[in-house]
DNA sequence: AATGAATGAGAGTTCATTCAT
DNA sequence: TATGAATGAACTCTCATTCAT
């Protein structure tokens, strides 16, 4: 039986990913549009002109398709990320190179589903976080988090846990706001971020010299 | 059936209010277990112990309460916010008088709608932001973004929109963090917020001098 | 809220009852002619002429339905069961008397939804059975069962278990072929099987003597 | 990809043949664990190994291998109940035969559908029959109905209807006891189901002298 | 003839909202 | 005005079947 399979499965392949990625495709603006609970697996299906049936080829359910986007996200930033840790970057360094990575991530993820985006349409914008985002987001978190507790070890500091929510903060809503306006301007939104997050640390009580300008 | 006489007029006038009230707090409890998409119109006149048509006697849609709950916080929390301003207070006195008042304000909602819960209930606690909180903040993030405005009038400062931003965001993110402690702490997320806001404030480029140290 | 209610609630808890028994009647009705698995719950409300969601105001799942369905045939039966024994019936009036209890319900049963029926629909006919005859059945299963268990005590006797099987056997058997026929002759159904039943019972090795005689 | 060559045209006939067994072999299990309305086409193609279109090659629809199935049990079994007819056998010898030979078969049939099952499985057994079985069940009615019709041809007897109904009742249910049982006893099985028919029609009314003993 | 992805009708079920009582 | 059953659109998901390869 398996001898006598077709030679040549291109096409067949070709489209079988081609569909995989419409709906990863569809799912990231739908979840972009309405977030996650109010978007429907029938909203995804029905930007990719397939039939109802064919997203159950390809994902399981609504969440399986969130999470697959989430780690589409993840794995491409990741490796970005991870360039910029123990390089012996000052953490001035490390703050500004992670936030402009997560800067330039979003930029580029928002521009290409805006891009396909038919005009006319109401564009809702509930929430304008794709889980792709929100997974490059939740490691840049981890990292941060990671790094300002290391950095700190032995001096007396403010607690790290709301250091850290502040930065991160500071990161996700700057970036929102610049994602809102044209054209996108990720180096002086970065700037700005930077700016903020190491002006902050240095306020707080008891890490003025110790802490935040390491 | 017109023939059927209420009992008591002058309660009748009482439950009316009562019934709004009832079911404002059935749906504040309900959008802070379970979040505005989650939350049905069911699970909060289940609540309520009224039955199911009543709730379009007082409010037309989900969507509706979901606004008038807004407003109740707003208008609970307006006078506060309006007491701090225009006082001749320094900036500095207004940034930490606003975060106190807003945090205050989420720990007290909080604990009222936490308090009442059944002990052994599971607690999904989704997304722990009640509309009345989200619009407190909104209260926040405009005095802030007109406090802003106004102070750096004719200097040359850092984009307004963002500080407004990154502020808020500060404020937001360090609340939410407060509300996950035990005790709630406000005094001490408050200190740290503001000490965080000032500081990254000053921090900015050409807002050192003229700007946010005033 | 509880004073506030209408004093006369009659025809709404009227249309109640009846919707709740149109949807039984009409569950009796498809689960006969489909079979558990065919039939559909909107087959039921379809033929009800209700509407899709107020099945579910009553029952809340196909399968509950069923069980409810199985429950009041069950609790219209046991009570004429019940009577038959214990009362010094030789175990020839038992059967006599059981098998004409059991032909005489599911002849009724039939009757009832037979005569509803529109006479040009195709009329499938699966399997006949529906879940209240299917649970009359098995009490009278029961009840055989237990009746052969107790009388043939110390007595060298057939395998009980066979001997019950095959009495159901002919009771179901010739109760369904009865039900084919017209006019439904309860009386010759029941003479019949009954003769065949204690014929086949006596023709058991070692139960000729001492058992089925009794 | 006309010009996919095949590799042995010999091995495509054999491959034929054996595909159209293995589906045959498949959905036997398929319907005698699951039941026909449970069972699936996906279910039985699953457990061929063969894609799903290539059912479709065979059988035009999920009824059609049903009735493929029945066929192929009713055409192995029809020899031996034709051998056992017209040959002068009495009416006890007839029946005791075609009883031994239908729980043969059935304890054979379902002997080859359990040892293949994997032991570990979970193992459902909603229906027990398969269609073969079914089938074959049929078979021996056809053939006790004609023959109790043939035999008492001028004599005064009870409902030849109602016999073969009543036999094969209890036929077909010690049958199913039987298959339940470890070891599987096909003699005891029939010596009891042969006793039981040939002593119930030997108790019919005006069938004693001149019928059943023929 | 074999493949397996695409299809779309239809299943069970939920829920915001209406409306007769 | 309070009630709560009725409504029906919309949801997630399944599956027999088709068809390009």
């Amino acid at each position: 039986m398996s001898e006598v399979a077709y030679l040549n499965p291109g096409k067949r392949e070709q489209t079988k990913v081609a569909n995989r990625q419409a709906i990863l495709d569809a799912a990231r603006e739908v979840f972009g549009e309405l977030g996650y609970d109010t978007a429907t697996v029938r909203d995804i299906i029905r930007r990719t002109g397939l039939a109802a049936g064919t997203f159950y080829n390809y994902y399981r359910s609504k969440e399986e398709v969130f999470a697959a986007l989430a780690d589409d996200g993840a794995r491409r930033f990741a490796p970005i990320l991870k360039g910029l840790r123990g390089k012996g970057y000052s953490f001035e360094d490390f703050v500004h190179s992670a936030i402009s990575a997560y800067f330039g991530f979003i930029a580029e993820e928002q521009r290409t589903w805006i891009e396909r985006r038919p005009a006319g349409e109401p564009h809702p914008h509930v929430h304008g976080e794709t889980p792709e985002m929100a997974a490059v987001f939740a490691e840049i978190r981890d990292a941060l988090a990671e790094d300002i507790a290391e950095r700190r070890k032995g001096a007396p500091f403010a607690d790290p846990d709301y250091m850290a929510a502040a930065c991160i903060a500071i990161a996700r809503d700057v970036g929102e706001k610049m994602l809102e306006r044209r054209p996108v301007d990720t180096k002086g939104a970065a700037d700005f971020a930077v700016a903020m997050i190491l002006g902050g640390l240095k306020g707080l009580p008891k890490t003025v010299d110790s802490g935040a300008q390491d």
